[in-house]
DNA sequence: AGCATATATGTGTATATACACGTTAAATAG
DNA sequence: CTATTTAACGTGTATATACACATATATGCT
């Protein structure tokens, strides 16, 4: 990570745009650096989250990466046409549940190490404390679902 | 805004992720707000530079924005068809001048009003201090964008 | 003037996001 | 056991985002 270029900082009052831009340029930055390992940051996160069980359904993935049922649907598209998961009929014939396959294994093992190293670059150039509270920002923030 | 409900916070290491659904939570919230108005918070913003000029071109208006041009290209598309804003050449035959009709005019004094309201929602939830804090780290996220 | 380069923009493609609506199957009420 | 309700999905539609690529025009150099 080089010299850091703090460009000079235009007024922007809108704390909706204020965060939409922050989180296109941490996405950015992750995208980036995830780049090797084929995979967006969002699919990356898809096959971590399948990494920690056996199978799930769509309904309860949704509910647990806390993203929207319709979204999840069209974000696992692609790591299926990847090969990279699969999805077959449960018990339940309304549910389907996703699981990793053996490539989708190996493609999480493969932007571990890139993942790891995005999030510390974010720490070192944040700093910890600063990045903890502000994710506690972001944590409340996101409860915000819940307001009316 | 009524009882706030904190949702058991779900233990998410990734950064990119924190921001995004946080991201989301604040667009959601935003976007329920703006409804009445008929413009989602990206159309409000476009509306609201537009306001400050007499006509722009649309790569000064991506840079002043912050945001991709070819992304400004197709966002602009939806004002275009909605009759707030005009796009016509200018002395460089290159550029295209944006700026907006007596409708758009009109429609941003009616967004004006709901937007107040979600700002002043949001600093009211986060508290102003807390808030202020949180969009200085922001603004230092933002500068992601210049770094390797 | 003529050519190389830089600037301003549009489009193809792919992903991300989410609301409204429709379908099918499980669950429950009567 | 049938009718209604609920649950689990998929799809249509629209917007947002951004990279790669293509086009047109202005500018600078010789």
């Amino acid at each position: 990570m080089k010299d850091i270029q703090f460009k000079p900082k235009f007024y922007s009052p809108c704390h909706c745009l204020n965060i939409r831009r922050a989180s296109r340029a941490v996405t950015q930055f992750y995208e980036k650096v995830l780049e090797p390992s084929g995979l967006k940051v969002t699919q990356y996160s898809l096959l971590r989250n399948l990494e920690l069980v056996e199978s799930v359904s769509m309904s309860v993935l949704a509910k647990t990466m806390r993203i929207d049922r319709t979204t999840l649907n069209r974000n696992l598209k692609p790591l299926i046409n990847a090969g990279l998961i699969t999805v077959n009929s449960g018990e339940d014939s309304r549910s389907r549940q996703v699981m990793l396959t053996k490539a989708g294994k190996d493609a999480l093992v493969n932007a571990l190490v890139l993942w790891d190293k995005a999030q510390a670059s974010l720490e070192a150039y944040l700093g910890k404390a600063e990045l903890a509270g502000f994710e506690k920002s972001l944590s409340k923030l996101e409860a915000l679902v819940f307001v009316d």
